[in-house]
DNA sequence: CATCTGGCGAACAATCTGTTCGCTACGGAA
DNA sequence: TTCCGTAGCGAACAGATTGTTCGCCAGATG
């Protein structure tokens, strides 16, 4: 009902966190039961068809889950899905990117492929299954905004040969490209492969834009 | 009905182009009326909210056009969106990429941002509405392969350090990110400005893979 | 063992989809 | 201009889906 008003402001929903549901559940075992088996359905089922075509009765069906029961934890479909995915993106911002990054390093990339891998199957369906591109995208501006920043501290006050921002931006989409490239891979690659291979893709355009070593 | 059962192939509908439906309509002026005004008006929605919230009943009111007269031109509203989008990526395909490659080039960069440019509209809301990510990726997949057959030439029987087919996303991925960019961007860039950025980025990063130069 | 709370199905109104059915009116050719 | 064919129209339809309410059951907790 309330949600129904996404109006070109698609992330309206990543904003209304508040746990002010009238009706929330404790941290009951059974609650967690459902709750892990709801976001299990709704993972698989995404590999299967689009996020679009899955029907409420669909997870219920696949998660054993009373029609009662699913609305008794979750407003919505998306909110489901904000739940398992939403919980990715911020142990994202303030995981090993907010914190970890070294500094010296544009872009904590290996130790995100190995964050990926260790959730494969929800990055996997995340990929895979589309119109979830509000949450891509949106780790893709935050990445963007860190990448510009350290970026800007590069340059110095060196006139870069394109905006920082596109400069930023790029270097956010090839991570995420070849993330998606990575998902869709038959063949396995290591994070350390894949994280080579960032580099090597990445690193001369940003010193040839940079103008170092020129 | 039957377009129920994407199930994992989300792009089974760009085949399924045969024209066998039973009730087609003539080029009537009417009826190009119709369609014209179904295509308008599905564009201004996505621009407003996303596709999947965009209801068959806000075509209707939006385009002052009738129920029954909908379902006599598609059969659906991915139906509708396909005739739209679906005829963009034909000209993509068999237009200024098939045939004007120069040959020389890597992709007729320029050519496509002209045609981007030309039809822009189309394009923002493309990108601008998600959920349509099939479009995108199978427009991305397009330009890999022929972005990949050009770098086997140029390469020769060098052995590139990352594999070309990852070279081959990368390139087409920062093209297609430099254009969602420049979708979303306030200021106004003519597209000769974005393909200079476009090889600005990319160049580098396909010399070193190849190991010219160094 | 008692009770408290989450889970359950049935049934509900509301909405949306895709179709059918006459009727109207516009378009194109005589 | 006239006339016929066809596109467009609204109403009404069944079927599906959503989100809610209502008792009742059963597992968890003390």
């Amino acid at each position: 009902m309330a949600c129904k008003n996404t109006l070109a402001n698609t992330t309206s929903k990543l904003f209304r966190k508040g746990e002010n549901d009238v009706k929330p559940l404790k941290f009951d075992r059974r609650s967690q039961r459902t709750r892990a088996l709801l976001s299990e359905a709704l993972v698989a089922l995404m590999m299967e068809k689009r996020y679009d075509d899955i029907t409420v009765r669909d997870l219920l069906d696949r998660a054993n889950v009373g029609r009662t029961t699913f609305y008794a934890h979750f407003q919505d479909k998306d909110d489901l899905l904000q739940s398992g995915f939403g919980r990715i993106v911020d142990q994202l911002s303030q995981g090993p990117v907010g914190a970890g990054a070294p500094a010296g390093q544009l872009l904590p990339s290996l130790e995100l492929l190995r964050h990926i891998q260790s959730h494969r199957f929800l990055y996997l369906a995340m990929f895979r299954s589309q119109a979830i591109t509000f949450i891509v995208k949106n780790i893709q501006g935050q990445f963007s905004g860190w990448i510009e920043q350290r970026l800007a501290l590069l340059a110095g006050d060196h006139v870069p040969t394109v905006p920082l921002s596109v400069l930023a931006n790029f270097v956010a989409g090839t991570f995420l490209t070849l993330v998606q490239w990575w998902m869709d891979s038959k063949t396995v690659y290591s994070p350390e492969q894949i994280d080579s291979m960032f580099w090597r893709l990445a690193q001369p355009s940003i010193q040839s834009v940079l103008e170092f070593e020129r």
